[in-house]
DNA sequence: GCTCATCGTCGAAGCGCTTCGACAATTCGA
DNA sequence: TCGAATTGTCGAAGCGCTTCGACGATGAGC
């Protein structure tokens, strides 16, 4: 194994010289860093990560902590990973892939170790016991997600509230009077999660600001409660013409329900969701929907904890605009 | 930050017998032992992992690569994922993740690096441009997949011409004598991506051995494409009653689209499928299908990783037996 | 022409851990 | 009962790198 001080001795400087070519920290002149780079590469040096960490007190790593409780959307946790570690090796970092399962210890363990130098944790939920654990962290680390209580901590996350009022004002100006929401199962919301609530809130907030007649339902994710819970709908609400889905796994269902109920789609009830784009556009009837922005956020969280690993003041709140794509489901209200 | 000094100091021992204790790499009395547990508990001492990695060249980390290219499932990408990091933290390891954008430049510097101790890739291609660099490596790797020249590496997967004989066998046993396959895009078979070839090849052994009659069919994964293909093979051999899909995104168009053809399922056509079983369970109608077993493949090459870089010896292929459950789509045959 | 910065480089001191050889103390075998 | 083997512990060396202070050489300012 090639080390610096064969690199040094083959291009006739000190090993110091060298670790200051590969590191920039001090200016070193024009020709002795081509030299020094031609032996590097000459010699195939690579520097020994433990060495490095151990004598700069920084490993190049960040730890991130992926759900795998279910009903947490596999794809969107995928391409989220995915970004994060493209941003991550951007910056010269590489991701330490952690589950969910190994909650604060395994934080605690790979912080205290100083196997990572900071770390991303997703799926946040609004009393989330890690998040004391972080804060008590001498590490940078960024959430994915709010808990109820973000003091001192830098989470991002889509704009919930947003993409709620942006869905109801789409329907309001497509000329809709009387919509819905048909929400997630009813523990999410139990469970806190948090961006679930702020849905609705941001749902409701916009159906009044608009003047329309709306309410949430909470829905199962099986077929069958979502057909009952449209039959249901329509028969209280014979008027209704818009609902926003937000429940990814019966989408499609609550679509075909009503078809099944003689509504056509977007003829006579229009439909909004919010689930990822994929599913969209993959639905029998490409639906109108706010997108999960999986890609940025998680580009985005790397940049923040980057930032925090530099000393940068960064944002505490990071809340990312919702992008309202309309597609086959809606369209103007009939009457 | 507490090290091991300070444990010691604590203990009124050594650090070398702190070391000791840790590793239980020499005896040391049952006395010593308990009060240097206790000063490490009391403490909340953690070892440096760079200092750690730098002294005994172990950095405990394997590396996982992951294939993000369209067309390989996302779900059954993220469950061998999760298996891979539980089964490494059995063994005291933890997973570093690279995506398949990174290529053998990835795999090289994290091993050359010393970052991991040994690799897992995953999606090996029949030709893969990483499999001579792993092969070049001094560090142990698993590959779940096999690729034309397998010599010298460890490969596990699903036994894909095990799993292609045994839906054969299925069907035969049920009596039905006209069988076919819709595979993958044709593009699959020509990147030969090998598995796709192998379950070619047992489904049609088997179809002879059972003295069938049945062919294959690539098909891409639109709707359409399927439609297009059911409706040609129905029209082509209208005593067909069995087929066998290996395509996951149109299982359930190829349902559709013979129902549609005025074919009950499983009455006049059965089918089997080899998808995963999330995908099988919650078709309209549920899949008789052999399910990918990412636990078990994520969980067996582990094991096998830590086997080698126990120095003991492996088998160059592990193969493991397809296992068909029998669900609604497939029955006996009509006549 | 002399002082004072600045620049480019070097040497040495660690970073926190593992491991090897050494060495008492104890146990064992004959 | 005595030497040999074993057990439990220690000290020191060293893993490969970064970083700090030092220092000669150069350039700028007056």
């Amino acid at each position: 194994m090639v080390k610096i001080t064969d690199v040094a001795r083959h291009a006739g400087v000190s090993p110091s010289t060298v670790s200051y070519v590969l590191s920039g920290k001090r200016s070193i002149s024009e020709e002795t860093r081509r030299r020094v780079r031609a032996s590097i590469r000459e010699l195939g040096y690579r520097p020994h990560a433990g060495a490095r960490a151990l004598a700069s007190s920084r490993s190049n790593v960040v730890a991130l902590m992926l759900p795998l409780r279910s009903g947490v959307a596999v794809p969107v946790v995928m391409r989220f990973a995915t970004s994060v570690v493209t941003a991550a090796r951007r910056h010269d970092h590489d991701v330490l892939l952690l589950t969910q399962e190994e909650g604060e210890d395994g934080l605690r363990r790979v912080a205290d170790s100083a196997l990572v130098d900071a770390l991303i944790v997703m799926d946040v939920q609004m009393r989330d016991p890690r998040v004391p654990l972080l804060r008590s962290l001498d590490r940078p680390s960024v959430l994915i997600g709010f808990p109820a209580d973000a003091d001192d901590l830098t989470c991002i996350d889509l704009d919930f509230h947003a993409a709620g009022a942006a869905c109801a004002r789409h329907l309001a100006a497509l000329g809709h009077r009387e919509v819905a929401m048909i929400g997630s199962p009813p523990e999410v919301y139990e469970r806190e999660t948090g961006f679930a609530r702020r849905v609705t809130d941001g749902f409701a907030e916009a159906v009044r600001e608009h003047g329309m007649t709306g309410d949430v339902h909470p829905c199962e994710a099986s077929a069958d409660a979502a057909k009952d819970l449209v039959g249901r709908l329509l028969r209280e609400r014979p008027d209704l013409t818009g609902i926003l889905v937000h429940n990814e796994p019966i989408v499609d269902t609550v679509v075909r329900a009503l078809r099944a109920e003689g509504r056509r789609v977007p003829e006579d009830v229009s439909i909004v969701a919010i689930c990822p784009d994929e599913v969209a556009e993959h639905a029998e009837t490409p639906l109108s929907s706010v997108a999960i922005p999986a890609e940025e956020v998680g580009g985005r969280a790397v940049e923040l904890l980057m930032a925090k690993l530099e000393g940068e003041p960064v944002p505490a709140a990071t809340l990312l605009p919702p992008t309202l794509t309309p597609r086959a489901s809606s369209g103007t209200a009939a009457r």
